[in-house]
RNA sequence: GGUCGCGUGGCGCAGCGGGAGCGCAGGUGCCUUACAAGCACAAGGUCGGGGGUUCAAAUCCCUCCGCGACCACCA
């Protein structure tokens, strides 16, 4: 098999498309002319490739941005990447790492630079892969999130919220990376199941108690008792009630710590007993404020151990954890040890091992900032697709707490705050201010930068001129909100929740966008979810190679389902570049016959034409709704039927002897100009989801001089004009066609009559009309079936020596006199027979059935009555031709 | 612990109250003048198990089993 390469056909059409300036606002047409859509795109890390997930998400928003700008409105898909602060802070730490440099060594300064190179070097990297995949997005107005327009609005934002006090500081615990020394947000956080132990130690009173000399005391985390300053029971605990307000001396660092009591205790845990270490657990934390411990931290900010604890200080997490436990079982002081499994929270970037540490924080309120977020959820102005995401981000807001954003980094957003060492002034600046306005001295800025995330919610707008005119901005006044967002289900609340609450606040109660789409997440063919680690991934950039972009974008949108994953399915992609195949060929049929052309507008005039027609107006019309309910599954299944079992196998098939020499010449053209009609209808509804291929073909097309340039602002076909066409009829009329050139041809295969033996044909119909109907397509039945002395009567008598296909309404008698042996006729109508018997048994069954009669809905009772009366007369000739047959 | 998703022919999935469908793989026959990445035809399923609602259940309810996700807790 030669490989076609797919990427010199491409190239030059997303050229084409971009040097004509589609991808920027075009200035609409048509009934939607002057209303805009717009679409943000989630905007890729500046490290990252493209993988599944972006081809996935990408096709999908491509695939509506096209849809919207061939229905005539301004379209614009905004591009653009993120500065993605731990994500490049760690791949360029690495590679100064390589060369042997520290970034401590070479200063913030110079560290920025080289994230800048790193970003002039790779940045570009993914957005021309989304090129490739043929993406229309507005590449001449590309946005960064550390550009100095976004990087002001970043300010704006975080002055304007520290002003209303919905930004502040704190001295509190946070999840600390050991590794990126930053702290992370909650929800950055990920558990990851462990299986660990539960060490039992004794704690010894400071004083025995009725003859009881230590409490023991269940932890997971044995080290962390250098740290503890108190041990806590169950108010209502009986067994430690009377200990409560005595002390334990605690071991290895000679310290007395009180009991106390607090209800977090669980009683049935452990042994009821519990060390608080606040300065190095949350629930701790909590506790030791409620009972107003002291707070000792023991690890310095890579979770070592730190100064005053002798043999321990200087070690690691997991050496103190060895170090503590023999200590105390040298003390004799370790009770047991028991298998226990948890989870720990790890870092979503480098899965390092996170340590609860106390440490000053800036954090956003979101008390304030929430309620308007559910609102516009609640009340339906933001619609999630699938609907019952809204009730996930209604249940992450309501659990939200507030959000820490200062990360220890020095690539990002730094923090607008400026302190005055000197007289002790501090305020946020969206400008640099560089001596303080109160004395007059040096000021200095503050040394952390921004959660990532922090910058990321203002993308719908930041990107939209918000930053220098708020709303006055002419692309907020007429293009926000946008449109649609589409997006994977893991950010939701990270990116999605927050994008709200920003909107909300910073653009006057205007939402960021009107609907969610949250598609399934990319499995590898295992199930599982694709990973490096595990190695099941697949590159997109390999699937564009094998298959095309247009048949990776088919092929991935057919996979698409309201579940919340899609096992990747290689097959789809395939079945779908032999479909693109399929729609070239069909269109280079149509090409070839068009010796003649003469335009004009399309007219069905024979059955089949109006069969095509109105099979054409119905797609179009679910097509439509597949895309109004953004069910991408739907639109794709629906075209590929109606293109290649329909149109193809069909009306091509249909059309061939109209156009051959001989034809009617007025007939010939009318065959023309509407195989050119639907073949142009399906050129633009496959054009959104197959750019290339489509783009490619409505170029050989006959076009007059009102046409579109290109296809991809030709028109979109309009369901409502369209509706004119549809025509039960001619279904009804083609349908009977196809159902006896089925018969004949599956007569053929069964006895093995070749296709160039001609057979004479008899059809029995149930009505007059219907005889009238398919008689007058007697020729179409010839032409695809090899058909001789055709005849159609509603009486008429089973020829002899012939094989009987039952149809729906129609009986086909094909005569086979000289071809068959009869026994094996006779076999397969005792077979049928059998078949039929069963179901005039379940029918019959069901119609006795009183319940059935009463309660049913009428116009069921009447189809069903029908259809027994059809099968009991099916049966019924069976029986008379195996009589016959004797 | 809570919430949610999925279990349908060999594989991947549609269907979500009225006689089980699609694609791929596999079978048979075809180089039929758009297409062998194709054409034609045939075969393949007690719709995870059990119970219930209903005249009628793959479809609704309950329960169990098996996969999976998210949130909370985990001394």
């Amino acid at each position: 098999m030669t490989q076609t390469d797919y990427a010199a056909m491409e190239r030059p059409i997303f050229e084409a498309w971009k040097d004509a300036g589609y991808f920027q606002r075009t200035p609409g047409f048509g009934e939607h002319a002057g209303e805009s859509y717009t679409i943000v795109i989630p905007p890729p890390n500046i490290t990252g490739v493209l993988h599944m997930g972006h081809a996935l998400n990408d096709t999908i928003q491509d695939a509506c941005i096209r849809r919207a700008r061939m229905r005539g409105f301004q379209t614009r898909w905004i591009i653009g990447t993120d500065h993605a602060g731990i994500s490049t802070q760690t791949k360029v730490d690495k590679r100064l790492a390589e060369q042997g440099i520290s970034r401590l060594e070479i200063g913030r300064e110079a560290f920025i630079e080289e994230c800048y190179k790193w970003y002039e070097e790779y940045g570009t990297t993914i957005v021309n892969q989304i090129k490739g995949m043929g993406c229309s997005c507005d590449y001449d107005d590309e946005h960064f999130t550390l550009e100095p327009a976004y990087v002001r609005a970043v300010r704006k934002l975080f002055v304007d919220w520290y002003r209303d006090k919905l930004i502040y500081r704190g001295k509190r615990i946070v999840n600390w990376c050991p590794s990126c020394t930053t702290a992370i947000a909650d929800d950055e956080a990920e558990y990851v199941d462990e299986a660990g132990h539960l060490w039992y130690l004794r704690y010894p009173l400071t004083e025995p108690v009725d003859g009881l000399e230590y409490l023991v005391v269940a932890t997971t985390r044995p080290e962390t008792m250098l740290g503890d300053t108190g041990v806590a029971v169950n108010p209502k605990d009986e067994r430690f009630g009377h200990l409560v307000g005595r002390t334990v001396k605690l071991p290895l660092v000679d310290r007395e710590i009180p009991i106390f009591a607090d209800w977090h205790v669980d009683t049935e845990f452990g042994t009821g007993c519990v060390k608080v270490t606040p300065s190095h657990d949350p629930n701790d934390w909590a506790m030791g404020e409620r009972a107003g411990l002291e707070r000792i931290n023991i690890f310095d900010e890579t979770a070592h151990v730190v100064e005053g604890y002798g043999e321990f200080t200087g070690l690691s997490r997991d050496e103190a954890r060895e170090a503590v436990v023999a200590a105390f079982e040298a003390l004799g002081l370790l009770d047991h040890v028991e298998d226990h499994d948890h989870s720990v929270m790890t870092c979503y970037r480098c899965h390092t091992k996170l340590e609860p540490w106390e440490s000053e924080q800036w954090f956003v309120a979101v008390d304030g900032l929430k309620e308007a977020a559910a609102r516009v959820v609640e009340d339906g102005s933001i619609q999630f697709h699938p609907a019952r995401w809204k009730q996930v981000y209604l249940d992450w807001l309501a659990n939200l707490k507030d959000w820490c954003i200062s990360r220890q980094l020095w690539w990002g957003h730094r923090i607008p705050m400026f302190y005055c060492d000197d007289c002790g002034w501090e305020d946020a600046s969206v400008d640099e201010v560089e001596v303080c306005p109160v004395c007059g001295a040096p000021v200095r800025q503050d040394d952390d930068v921004l959660d990532t995330w922090f910058s990321s919610q203002l993308w719908p707008f930041a990107t939209m001129g918000w930053t220098e005119e708020g709303m006055d901005a002419p692309q907020m006044r007429t293009a926000y909100p946008t449109q649609v967002l589409s997006t994977a289900r893991d950010i939701m609340g990270l990116w999605v929740a927050r994008m709200v609450m920003a909107s909300m606040y910073c653009c006057d109660d205007t939402i960021p966008f009107e609907d969610v789409i949250i598609h399934p997440t990319v499995m590898a063919a295992d199930g599982k979810p694709m990973s490096k680690s595990r190695g099941n991934g697949v590159d997109p950039l390999r699937l564009m190679e094998d298959y095309g972009a247009d048949g990776m974008r088919y092929g991935l949108l057919m996979q698409v389902t309201g579940a919340q994953d899609m096992k990747f399915n290689e097959a789809k992609l395939e079945s779908s570049r032999n479909f693109a195949n399929k729609v070239k060929n069909a269109s280079r049929f149509v090409l070839m016959n068009l010796e003649g052309y003469e335009p004009g507008a399309p007219e069905p005039v024979t059955p089949a034409d109006r069969w095509i027609f109105s099979r054409l107006a119905k797609i179009v019309a679910a097509v439509d709704d597949g895309y109004d309910n953004f069910e991408f599954g739907d639109i794709t299944r629906e075209l590929y039927g109606f293109v290649w079992n329909e149109f193809c196998d069909w009306y091509i098939e249909f059309s061939k002897a109209r156009l051959a020499e001989g034809a009617d010449r007025s007939d010939r053209a009318a065959c023309q100009r509407n195989l050119v009609f639907v073949l142009g209808q399906i050129l633009r509804l496959l054009h959104p989801i197959m750019p290339f291929i489509t783009e490619e073909v409505y170029a050989e097309m006959p076009k007059d001089e009102e046409a579109a340039p290109m296809l991809i602002v030709a028109p979109w076909p309009n369901a409502a004009e369209l509706a004119r066409f549809v025509d039960e009829e001619a279904e009804r009329s083609i349908a009977m066609v196809c159902e006896v050139v089925g018969a004949v041809r599956s007569t053929r295969s069964r006895y093995g009559i070749s296709p160039k033996v001609a057979l004479p044909v008899a059809v029995k119909v149930a009505a007059e009309a219907d005889a009238a109907l398919l008689l007058a397509q007697a020729h179409l039945i010839g032409q695809l079936a090899n058909v001789e002395e055709f005849e159609v009567a509603v009486e008429t008598s089973k020829p002899a020596e012939s094989a009987v296909v039952l149809g729906s309404g129609l009986e086909v008698y094909i005569v086979l006199a000289g071809h068959v042996d009869f026994d094996a006729e006779r076999a397969r109508l005792a077979r049928e027979r059998d078949g039929v018997a069963k179901d005039v048994a379940k029918f019959e069954k069901k119609l006795s059935n009183p319940g059935f009669l009463a309660k049913a809905a009428p116009e069921i009772v009447e189809k069903d009555k029908a259809k027994l009366a059809d099968l009991a007369d099916k049966l019924a000739r069976i029986e008379a031709q195996l009589a016959e047959l004797g």
